[in-house]
DNA sequence: CGTAGTGA
DNA sequence: TCACTACGG
């Protein structure tokens, strides 16, 4: 997903490992469907099967997204999630493509679940599971329940985010893929869960994972880029969303090389890569990270949580246990009142 | 992923 | 205050 080719060039030495703590009272434009996604991926059953209401609807995603954000705001950080608009036309293919991935990792589990194997099941659960267009409003409405920004995107999420965190509106966007420092975000924001062990696949053992800064400068200049022009082209060589499979037989290595030697697309077009297969056109793909379509009309407000509504939504609705939801909500409430202390009273109507 | 319980 | 684990819906 994303450019993750792109990750294997950026060096240890400039993603900055950093605590909660080190981002407070800091806007971060979160890629809501990424953290969607990443819940929709872990929150489940040791057999891969999620969380569900008593009507079937799946819950994971909204379980997650509670009590992670009640964290950031615990740590004074403020998460404005913004939401991905249609798919722009280019992106038809990566989207039959992953379609593919999910109908046969789903046919995986269900077979594999028949024969007893839990713990194999499982890990094709996580790829057969997507968003559903009920599952991400579920999401925007516990949001908007519990006062916090949702910005819906004209497109792309990360292109919006990137926007946002251009505007000066956001300190970074958040996010796991590496698009939104294509599209002009100056600085992202990584592995933004909360700070802690977590087991490896398959092993027993533990990492730390911790959240991790990466600046777009520091890309530059760690690649030896001359802007961020270089920065898409390198990437267009790897592989983005819009050419999933990017110049077959070019590495990350190699595509860093034939950029920096050629300096541009063009030129290697015009020279080694003669041949290269695109599914469309290359300069079109870099147009598109340049000149993404975003919303220029949004608004950041961090607004009252609307308490009796998210009992309403999670418990009556949605099965959440009473309890729990009321702890959570005491836990917002009080994190909410950092706001007044925090250095972001413009930001705050 | 994240909470809440347990037992040292 | 840990490390570990069961479970959430």
């Amino acid at each position: 997903m994303g450019v993750t080719e792109l990750g294997k060039l950026i060096p240890d030495s400039i993603r900055k490992a950093v605590d909660f703590m080190q981002l407070s009272n800091r806007i971060i434009a979160m890629d809501a469907y990424n953290a969607l996604y990443q819940f929709l991926a872990s929150i489940r059953q040791p057999d891969g099967t999620p969380l569900m209401d008593t009507k079937g609807r799946i819950t994971s995603h909204l379980s997650g997204l509670l009590y992670r954000t009640i964290n950031f705001l615990e740590n004074r950080i403020w998460p404005v999630y913004v939401f991905d608009g249609k798919p722009p036309e280019e992106k038809t293919l990566e989207i039959v493509r992953r379609r593919r991935v999910r109908e046969e990792a789903m046919d995986k589990w269900v077979k594999l679940l028949e024969e007893g194997k839990r713990e194999e099941a499982r890990k094709y659960a996580q790829r057969a599971l997507f968003l559903t267009d009920d599952m991400v409003e579920d999401a925007k409405k516990l949001l908007v329940l519990m006062g916090i920004p949702v910005v819906q995107a004209m497109a792309d999420g990360e292109a919006q985010a990137a926007v946002i965190a251009k505007e000066g509106k956001a300190w970074a966007a958040g996010s796991q893929d590496y698009d939104s420092l294509l599209f002009g975000a100056p600085r992202l924001v990584r592995n933004l869960a909360i700070t802690g062990r977590r087991k490896l696949p398959n092993k027993d053992e533990y990492v730390e994972i911790r959240p991790e800064i990466i600046e777009l400068n520091e890309i530059l200049r760690a690649l030896k880029l001359k802007d961020r022009i270089q920065l898409i082209d390198l990437a267009v060589l790897l592989g983005t969303d819009l050419n999933p499979d990017g110049v077959p037989g070019i590495g990350p290595q190699r595509a860093l090389k034939l950029i920096q030697e050629f300096g541009s697309l063009e030129k290697l077009l015009q020279g080694p890569l003669k041949n290269a297969q695109f599914p469309m056109d290359p300069l079109k793909i870099r147009d598109y990270f340049l000149n993404p379509p975003y919303n220029p009309n949004y608004a950041i407000e961090f607004r009252q949580s609307d308490e009796r509504g998210i009992i309403e939504f999670l418990v009556h609705e949605h099965d959440f246990n009473e309890e729990r939801v009321r702890n959570a909500i005491e836990r917002l409430r009080k994190a909410m009142g950092k706001r007044r202390e925090s250095t972001l009273d413009s930001f705050f109507g």
